[in-house]
Formats: C-alpha cells, structure tokens, sequence
DNA sequence: AAACTAGTGGGACAGGTGTTCAACTAGTTG
DNA sequence: CAACTAGTTGAACACCTGTCCCACTAGTTT
C-alpha cells in the first residue's frame, strides 16, 4: 500500500474501473477472442461509456497488452500452486483445458501476438521462466522438452473434440518428468 | 486430371485466381496475422477487384478456413519428407522457427481459430496424424509427449528473441524420440 | 448464328471502427 | 470559500468493413 497519497477517493475509484475494463476485456477475448476487442464492445460488456476505455487506455493496443499481460501473471500464480509431482501437473493441465479453457485459450492468444509484438515476449514468457524455478534442478536438455511438451499438450488438449482428461495426461507427463 | 469436363479454359483461369486469392491471403496472415485479412486487403495484395475475392470466396470465412487448411496441408507434405532422425526433425523445427517463421506462425493462427470452431479441428490436427503415421511404432505415452513436445518447441521459438537453431534443439529431441 | 454460362469489376449500402474533444461533475487542496 | 484536479460522458470525425448487385465481357455449346 502507497503511504504518500493520502487515499483520494477519485484515483481509487478510477483504479477499480481500471481492473473492470481489464477483466471486462479477459471476458470478451474468452468470449470471441483477441478479434472481438473493441473499445466498444469492451465498454458493452464492462457496462460503461465508450469514452471511459478511452481515457484509462489511450489505444486498443494499450489495453490489449495489459489484458494480456494481467491474464498471463494470473495463470502464472495459478500455477505456482501446484505441487512438482506428475499427478498435480497432470490435473493442472486437466482443468487449463477444461474449467479454465477460455482462460489458456487467452494464453495462446497472447503467445501469438506475442509473436509479432517483442514488447509482450517477456509476459508470454513468464510461465516458462516460473516453470524453470520450480523444475530447475532438472537436466536442460530433459526440462526443456518437458516445458515444450506441457506447452503442446495445452494447445492440443484446446483443439481435441473432448478435452483430455488428468488420468490421460498423467502418464505423458510423469514419462517427461524425472519422478524424484 | 478430370477427364469429363472438356477443359473449359474460363473454369481454367478461375482456379488460377482461387490459387492467387489463396497465396495472397497467406501472405496477408503472415505478415499482419489473421486480424489483418480482410477482402480488401486480400484483393490489393493480389491485385484484383474486391468483387473477385467476394466471388470466389462468398465469406471472409470461407476465404480464411480455405487459406488455412491449404496451408496446413503444404506444411504437412513439407514434414512428410523429414526423416525420422534427431538431426533431421531438429533442422526441420528450425527452419520452421527460422526461414519459415510466416507460414509456422499462420499454423498456429489456424490452431486458435480451430480452438474455437470445430469444423477446422481436423485440419488443424492432420500435422499430428502425420506424426503419428511417421512415429506409429513408438509406444503411445512416448509418442504423445513427443508430439507435444515438438508443438511447444515450435511456439516457444516464435516467441523467442533470437529463433533457436539445429544445434540447440537437437540434444531435446533426441532426448524426445527413441534413438531407433 | 443464337443461347448459355463463368467470370469480371465498379459502385453502393448500412454498419462498425479508433480516437478526439469539449462540456460537465465531483472529489481534494489551500 | 475558490482553485485545482481526476474522472465522466455524449457527440462527432473520418475511415474501413462485409456483402450485395447489376451491367458487362468473353469463352462454350447447340
């Protein structure tokens, strides 16, 4: 907590609608995708005024990029949670691609842009970086392809006509997984 | 070659501009992503009317799922003739993060539309049934982490800063894919 | 020759877009 | 109290969009 500003209720205020256009556009970009986002239908669906996205997010970009990067720290707190053991990772996995589908499909959305957009490498890349403190003990060779395969088997399990299951998962993953 | 039709060469130019249409699209994708296809940007960068674009293609739809699923078919024959070698998977995965980063990156734009519309699915995943013709003999957990694995080491090198080389992916995949 | 058909392309429609702006309200500070 | 500041909002701008339509050309068939 900021001690200097003494509390002024208009910023505080504003901070909140901040993070309703936020999770306004994380709702949207589940809904339809990075496609849908529009100041408009961004304000649509957080129920504000046009003018309201404009003025916490100058351009679309602006607010495309701290969606995306606000979803991204997210998932990755998500998933510090889980415990190192291939029973854990593979229930993880289960629910990135059930439950939490629209969410990882964010994700993705992300990795993509990210693609074309160095400024947002370094948020599609937290995930990595925060698998690696937690796998870090393991062989390089060995945990890159463990951190590519968890990335694949995400992306697959969002293409596949029904999601893949924890009990399915498990045994790719503990075969990647070196289980001491 | 269709034997019954006595080659009716207005039919013949037709498809020659569905192809043109097609490579434009493609090339569309590749340099702005699927957000920047639109029929009047297709029809600049093929150089036709917009009425042409909307004749062949009566949707934007039609044109994208057409572009992508062409696509995904020519970089599947690309794979076909990779040989079941560490060496040589490893060359392929970094010229497809290298020289062929546009078309890998419009391989993952298909695989997020497919996420969301069932009806590309197949085509999306006819790269991992050809894995699974070239790799069938390996035993199924195996394989499916090497699938995986091969996915995410495609996507985390488009979002790498500099795309990684032969040299540095070999060791993972030889790792990933039983030595014989 | 006429009849038919595939392709061609210019123009128009209604609607959505990003972004700016100026008038306004309501909290905060001196 | 007045001065200042942060937030709020509807309206407006110019532009791009998908799609449709109609007059037209040029190949093909009878």
């Amino acid at each position: 907590m900021p001690v200097r500003p003494p509390a002024d209720g208009r910023r505080a205020r504003g901070e909140r609608r901040r993070r309703a256009l936020l999770a306004a556009t994380l709702r949207v970009i589940e809904r339809e995708g990075v496609a849908g986002v529009s100041h408009r239908s961004v304000a649509r669906e957080a129920d504000l005024p046009v003018s309201s996205s404009t003025y916490y997010y100058a351009t679309l970009d602006d607010l495309l990029i701290a969606t995306l990067t606000w979803s991204a720290r997210e998932m990755a707190l998500g998933f510090g949670a889980v415990k190192p053991t291939p029973g854990s990772v593979a229930r993880f996995l289960a629910e990135a691609v059930g439950v939490n589908r629209g969410r990882t499909l964010a994700e993705y959305e992300l990795y993509l842009l990210a693609a074309r957009r160095p400024e947002l490498r370094p948020a599609a890349r937290r995930w990595i970086t925060l698998l690696s403190s937690v796998f870090g003990t393991m062989e390089p060779a060995a945990f890159l392809g463990f951190v590519a395969a968890l990335d694949g088997l995400l992306i697959q399990g969002l293409i596949a006509d029904f999601p893949p299951t924890a009990e399915q998962m498990e045994p790719v993953v503990s075969l990647l997984m070196p289980s001491r």
